[in-house]
RNA sequence: GCCGAAGUGGCGGAACUGGUAGACGCGGCAGACUCAAAAUCUGCUGGGGUGUAAGCCUCGUGUCGGUUCGAGUCCGACCUUCGGCACCA
């Protein structure tokens, strides 16, 4: 009897091992077959998670993967270390950001070496630290240079009682602080923004990309382009110095339907054009759409509401007068912050319409129109009526020709608008980068010199919630000298968006302490951009989005080259506690995984999270089903080291051959996908196979093809379980390391079946199965179903109408 | 609500490009080994019906409808769950 396999004994020894020769320290100077393959950085929230495992073990497999496919691999990893929970920690435990944040990615550290990953430890970067942030600020100033930084006001949720800023995570859905239950209201404050509307249309490109259909789809939708027509409706009011009000619409077909004007809420006409009559009315409803999130407003299912401001506008092309109201369905981000009221043709409008009152002109008629009233709105195509000189147009021909007249006349253009937002990077925080600028009386907003990087953030602030954001009352922080008049001058407070530190974060990891720019060119140019890159689905839009707009610019400051940052992309699916819910501390449904890998190995954990299903899908996660996997690894263990009665058998060696090159084929498939679940299912079809084989020989097995086997299924697991594959390949006398070994080939005709199970249907029921030949002529696998006594009792007598073959498949016989 | 996914045995899941539904594993049942248990090994295991039995029949992939010789897979409508919705990361 052998040795038993001890998870714990063998992984610690070879992690130390490995550690020890640096096997996985990458050669940055190889670049002929460079291959970067870059798991999602891990956010420092304190224990490693399963999640984490999730994200991270199949990764590694993939990257071990690759480089026993001949490329040199770069692997590496760090930390997303400034965020808000850091701080929330300052306010309830009373620890430092600091402290919190670096005591925790110690223990990560440890947490991640456990894995057995092939990290290359070398290149680790930490986004808090200051030689880190040091290039989000030097990015800053270059983003401002280039006019793709500005300020302006926007809202923010504002806690009244605790006088500061909440991030929406920290309003409960009912509107209120979740810290003291105060209504929450949204206050403007002058915030930083980068231009990322400027890039919409290159980041609508996704031509150079190899990402999955789903996300693409995402942020397409996301960054919504729309092309129409911005057009002036006339504005005749006393005492109001604005003569017009511009409005977007994709439908410039139904202009002469219009029967409203919305505008948002927030739009600054507002205050001017109301009425002394409507002023109340519409300062409640005011007030009462800045307690509604967007997502409330834009939902379609609600009943809409309004207000009458009073005043009208006049429609230019058909000189009506229209009614100006505001609807919190308008968003004064969303062109023009007004939108015009065509009830017969849109939906939404329809009911404003029906609820308030207005006519429904008909201006597009549907087909067989008899002139009645919709009893709904038509937003097909149709025929144009009651549209003036356009009248009899389709409505296709009439856009254009509507466009063309408003631009001649001056009313209007034609333009393109987009859903995306200017990003807004501002965050009224103390853990995070500092916006490296300067508020000096006489010069105004002046940058901070380069070679005054990093502005550093102070270690001994105030943390506990008291109405500024902790810079803002650091006395030493605030107060500073103005750069370019040398009086004095307050520093910027606002910190940056942690989406600035994962923008970019894998291009730092190229060189992690270079002091001369963000990232040593050489290695740029060399490594860049990622080969492979897999993260979490819930990243699809927002950082995926922002990393490539802040590579495009990067791009033009010559920083790095090419179109994209991320060639292939792999959304892997989320791990959910045994409840279906997502996991957390507060949930009570979280597993730690240290316990399951201390008690199974990091091998079999690591499996069990790959072989619970698809890597893209995720799921609900139970610790029930991880003995199989233990008892897999045991069974390929003894398989291993137990050696068969060996002997000169013709047949078994086929078996085995057979096997061996079956397995290879499949496995090399499924790793090449990422199914690593199905990848697992063959390995351990392969370990039943050699224990049949071996209670199966009559005689023996045959040595070669018994070696063959062995070796093949010990490299198939290297990438799976890389101490448990070193291990064995150690103590059946292999060379040091497994991992440095060439991944198995297969031969096409070993691996092929030589009979097939042929389906026999009548009228599609199955029938019958008859083994074949695989490459049996569609004639004689005809003539075979036919002769089926199974397939004459269902004829019943009839003659068969058609007889339907597809090879290797079935034969389906229909009467 | 909007955008993007998913729904298959008691459970996790498999099924190439429309062609045997349930691979592999968990759990369960039965047996072997054992004084006994654990571990290990072997066999069976979707539901219903029928037969002494080998077997045979039938239903079955969220729901309803459609296309097709044939649908888990394609089309339409709906239901449920998950991810994102711009200050969680």
């Amino acid at each position: 009897m052998t040795d038993r396999y001890d998870p714990q004994t063998i992984e610690k020894k070879w992690q130390e091992r490995w550690a020890a020769d640096g096997l996985y320290r990458t050669d940055m100077s190889a670049t002929e077959r460079k291959f970067y393959f870059l798991t999602m950085l891990p956010y420092t929230s304190g224990d490693l998670h399963v999640g984490h495992w999730y994200a991270m073990g199949p990764s590694d497999v993939a990257a071990r993967y690759r480089r026993m496919r001949g490329d040199n691999v770069f692997f590496p990893i760090g930390f997303d270390a400034f965020g808000l929970p850091a701080e929330n920690a300052a306010i309830k435990q009373g620890i430092h950001p600091h402290e919190w944040t670096y005591r925790n990615i110690e223990r990560m550290r440890g947490q991640l070496k456990s894995m057995g990953a092939m990290f290359d430890w070398d290149h680790e970067a930490i986004s808090s630290d200051p030689e880190y942030y040091r290039w989000n600020q030097w990015f800053f100033l270059k983003f401002y240079e280039k006019d793709l930084a500005y300020r302006a006001f926007a809202p923010a949720n504002w806690c009244p009682s605790c006088q500061t800023v909440l991030a929406n995570e920290q309003v409960l859905p009912n509107g209120t602080c979740e810290r003291c239950g105060t209504a929450v209201v949204q206050k403007d404050l002058e915030q930083w923004f980068f231009r990322i509307t400027k890039y919409a249309d290159e980041l609508l490109d996704f031509s150079h990309l190899n990402w999955p259909e789903q996300v693409v789809t995402m942020q397409r939708n996301w960054i919504g382009r729309s092309e129409g027509l911005e057009v002036s409706f006339a504005l005749e009011i006393d005492g109001v110095d604005e003569d017009e009000i511009r409005v977007f619409t994709t439908r410039p077909d139904t202009i002469f339907g219009v029967t409203s004007m919305v505008l948002a809420p927030e739009h600054p006409l507002v205050a001017k054009i109301t009425t002394p009559e409507q002023k109340a009315e519409v300062e409640a409803y005011v007030e009462q759409t800045r307690r509604q999130t967007d997502i409330e407003r834009l939902s379609t299912e609600r009943e809409k509401t309004g207000v009458f401001t009073g005043t009208y506008c006049r429609n230019q092309l058909n000189d009506t007068e229209v009614p100006i109201w505001i609807a919190d369905y308008a968003l004064l981000w969303y062109g023009t912050g007004a939108v015009m009221g065509v009830p017969a043709h849109d939906e939404r409008d329809f009911a404003f319409a029906k609820k308030y009152g207005f006519d429904i002109p008909v201006v597009i008629a549907p087909p067989d129109w008899d002139g009645s009233p919709l009893d709904e709105a038509y937003t097909e195509p149709g025929q144009q009526v009651n549209s003036g000189r356009f009248d009899g147009l389709s409505n296709e021909e009439a856009k254009s020709a509507i466009m063309d007249y408003v631009e001649s006349e001056g009313w209007g253009d034609r333009t393109t608008t987009y859903r995306v937002r200017d990003w807004l990077i501002s965050r009224q925080r103390y853990w995070g980068t500092p916006i490296p600028m300067i508020h000096c009386p006489k010069c105004g907003i002046v940058p901070v010199p380069e070679d005054q990087l990093p502005v550093v953030l102070p270690e001994d602030a105030e943390f506990q919630p008291t109405g500024d954001s902790p810079l803002e009352r650091h006395e030493g922080f605030v107060n500073t000298t103005c750069p370019k008049c040398g009086g004095p001058a307050k520093r910027e407070t606002d910190t940056m968006d942690t989406f600035m530190d994962s923008n970019w974060y894998f291009i730092r990891y190229l060189s992690p302490n270079f002091d001369k720019g963000p990232v040593d060119p050489a290695l740029a140019k060399a490594w860049l951009p990622v080969d492979q890159y897999t993260g979490g689905a819930e990243h699809a839009v927002m950082h995926l989005l922002y990393s490539r707009f802040f590579w495009k610019v990067a791009r033009d400051l010559g920083i790095v080259e090419g179109p994209e940052p991320y060639q292939r992309l792999f959304n892997q699916g989320q791990i959910m506690g045994s409840d279906g819910q997502r996991m957390s501390k507060s949930r009570g449904n979280a597993v730690p995984p240290d316990e399951q890998v201390s008690k199974y190995g990091a091998d079999a954990f690591r499996c069990y999270l790959m072989f619970i299903g698809p890597w893209n899908e995720g799921g609900p996660f139970g610790t029930k089903g991880i003995s199989g996997i233990q008892r897999w690894l045991n069974r390929a263990w003894n398989a291993a080291l137990d050696e068969p009665k060996f002997a000169d058998d013709a047949d078994s060696a086929q078996t085995l051959r057979h096997l061996t090159h079956k397995t290879i084929k499949r496995a090399t498939k499924d790793i090449d996908d990422f199914h690593f679940n199905t990848m697992i299912s063959s390995l351990m079809e392969m370990t039943n196979g050699l224990y049949q084989a071996r209670d199966g020989a009559r005689l023996g097995v045959d040595r070669d093809a018994w070696n063959e086997a062995i070796e093949s299924m010990l490299l198939l697991m290297a990438p799976l379980t890389p101490h448990f594959a070193e291990e064995l390949w150690e103590r059946t006398g292999r060379p040091y390391s497994v991992h440095q070994q060439s991944w198995p080939q297969f031969d096409e005709a070993l691996a092929a079946e030589d009979e097939v199970t042929l389906v026999v249907q009548v009228n599609g029921k199955v029938r019958d199965r008859i083994q074949v030949a695989a490459d049996i002529s569609e004639d004689a696998a005809k003539e075979l179903a036919l002769a089926s006594e199974a397939v004459k009792r269902h004829l019943d007598g009839k003659e068969p109408r058609r007889v339907i073959y597809v090879p290797g498949r079935l034969v389906n016989i229909v009467v």
